[in-house]
DNA sequence: ACCTGAACACCGTTCAAGT
DNA sequence: ACCTGAACACCGTTCAAGT
């Protein structure tokens, strides 16, 4: 029963989704194929094909790996800020930009449109994990009446929509010059303005 | 000086550019090489080569066409909403998430990482020309009093990220299920949740 | 079950050569 | 100037085979 006796070890699923996290901080999407996968794994280029489909399947593992690396930092934002639900909201939004910038290639293969074509119930169930914890914050705003009552899911899309376009409108370099300077107030506005559109909503 | 004498003819650039776009109109950017371009044109694989440094240098050309094309719709729309600039940035939106389910493919390319790496300049001003015409829309709302007079600039890309992220996660099927019958309410009650809160900015 | 190597049809890019 | 074809080191994927 001991799995590490046969060829490679039980974990390899593990290893090739790990080594396309690590080329992923170092490289972009272009630099993530299965043959490189399986050479630093050190298994033939043919054997990641015992536990994925394709090339495609492989890539949505990655990706879920890249939502749940993103779920778990807001959920520790959301755990820092109980009885702050305007400064919960804020910092989700800045948390959120900030990886996308600390991990431009692999935001940039989260949504590259693999969750569009791949009716991949792990990923798409990843990925309405995040949204999901955005309707949390925003009906925590709402009983502690900072955003107006009802609609819940169609506010926490609307916070969804702003936070994620300004990540990936900064990854690109078009919204500021000086990431580390300017990241805060802007993302901080943006934020704000929509919060106090919110409050009265129709 | 007939320019059809030469082998092929002298719009080969302008040729492989098209033959690109005809591409990301069917399928998705991972189909966009080099030598199909080329054999699409008639051309050997060698060819492009005359025109474009590489690869990227043709994606680039591919994403300007693209931002042009983004910008001739949003200029078209502003025409058509003069007196109105409420309803102007609501269209600009609508219509710039309609451009997104559109061209999936495109969009996809335009934002794909290019603009963060590239330095080329015509990219970045075909960029750029995005957000200029969104802030001249909100200088408009401002000077009719819909938005809270400062920083149209920021203002412009608080829009820009909203309108930008709501296009990209509808684009992977994350906001709504049926596009003909729910973008236009969930596109247009973020977008005034959002200008309601910029008419007494702080 | 899990892993391997040869083979196939593709890539992007370099190079030397043709008109 | 513009275009070509051979060659190289890569891809993803299929197949037949090994333990």
């Amino acid at each position: 029963m001991d799995e590490t006796t046969s060829y490679h070890h039980g974990a390899l699923r593990k290893t090739l989704i790990e080594a396309g996290v690590a080329i992923l901080k170092e490289e972009d999407v272009s630099a993530l194929t299965l043959r490189r996968v399986a050479r630093i794994a050190q298994v033939s280029h043919m054997a990641p094909y015992r536990h994925f489909a394709d090339k495609n399947a492989l890539l949505a593992a990655i990706a879920v790996e890249g939502f749940q690396m993103l779920a778990s930092e807001m959920q520790h934002v959301t755990q820092s800020n109980l009885e702050n639900p305007r400064r919960l909201i804020r910092d989700i939004g800045l948390n959120y930009v900030r990886f996308g910038i600390k991990y431009p290639a692999h935001i940039s293969l989260m949504f590259s449109g693999l969750l569009a074509t791949s009716e991949n119930e792990e990923l798409n169930n990843a990925a309405a994990q995040t949204l999901n914890l955005l309707i949390e914050a925003v009906e925590q705003a709402q009983s502690h009446k900072v955003i107006a009552q009802g609609e819940s899911k169609q506010i926490a899309k609307s916070v969804w929509g702003l936070i994620h376009g300004l990540t990936m409108l900064m990854k690109e370099g078009l919204l500021i010059s000086d990431v580390n300077n300017q990241l805060e107030v802007m993302v901080s506005t943006a934020i704000e303005d929509l919060l106090r559109g919110l409050e009265n909503s129709k």
